[in-house]
DNA sequence: AAGCGTTATATCGCCTGTAATATAACAGGG
DNA sequence: CCCTGTTATATTACAGGCGATATAACGCTT
């Protein structure tokens, strides 16, 4: 007998259900610059905890993501970005701290309306 | 100085320029059953090349893709498929054959609608 | 029955992304 | 001045997907 391996799609996606009984449709939704990731739903995700809990660690702990995979994140979406979406400070009251900037929540704003436009494609993409 | 890793997008993709210039929407799109990949880009090539050529060998190769992986993704798609969308013999004239059923065509075909709905989207995200 | 090129199947090793872990640097507050 | 919990950074290990390779089975055709 053979291995063959099931090809499960990650699970940060949306789906809607297919006419055929059984099917679905899936997909993904992200921006780009220079050909690098600049938002998807999970740094959509962790910037909106980030402006929730004042810190990266706790961000990233709400989610299950890594420290090192959050500030990563970060470090890419604020290079790419016009202006840094994050404000960070090492020590300090509560060992550190973490902000969204004005154009962080405008990123997130803008990545969650054509998320929703999205959602609904593929919604009556059945 | 840390690694800093470049999250770039793979290349199945279709993409469409942002207002913001230099920033563009990316996505993907497939179907999917009991949660495992049915049918995406590279599985739609690799039917319509199996119909195009009559073997799998012969379309994998037109494609850069190795005869493994070829088999893997038909098998997982015959599998999930309501009926197989590709019929192969082994061994006989030319060493065998491939051919793609009634099934694989109207698959290929309701897949390529669906992306071509879209891109379609994607391209008026902007 | 021998030859041929395909289908079918197993195995190994690499590469890349991520998880896990550790440790330094930091700066406000007690 | 030390404590604290965060930011910042390096290192190692592991896992999955894929490429490369090898080999068997197959069945027309000659």
């Amino acid at each position: 007998m053979t291995e063959i391996p099931k090809f499960r799609p990650k699970k940060t996606e949306h789906f809607s259900r297919h006419p055929h009984v059984g099917y679905r449709v899936g997909g993904r939704i992200w921006l780009e610059h220079d050909g690098e990731l600049y938002m998807g739903w999970g740094r959509a995700m962790l910037l909106e905890r980030i402006d929730k809990f004042g810190s990266i660690a706790a961000a990233a702990r709400s989610m299950k993501l890594g420290y090192r995979n959050a500030w990563l994140w970060i470090e890419s979406a604020n290079r790419l970005a016009p202006s840094p979406l994050v404000e960070k400070t090492a020590g300090g009251a509560g060992g550190g701290r973490a902000r969204l900037t004005d154009e962080g929540r405008r990123a997130v704003k803008d990545y969650k309306k054509l998320r929703a436009r999205f959602e609904d494609f593929v919604g009556q993409a059945a």
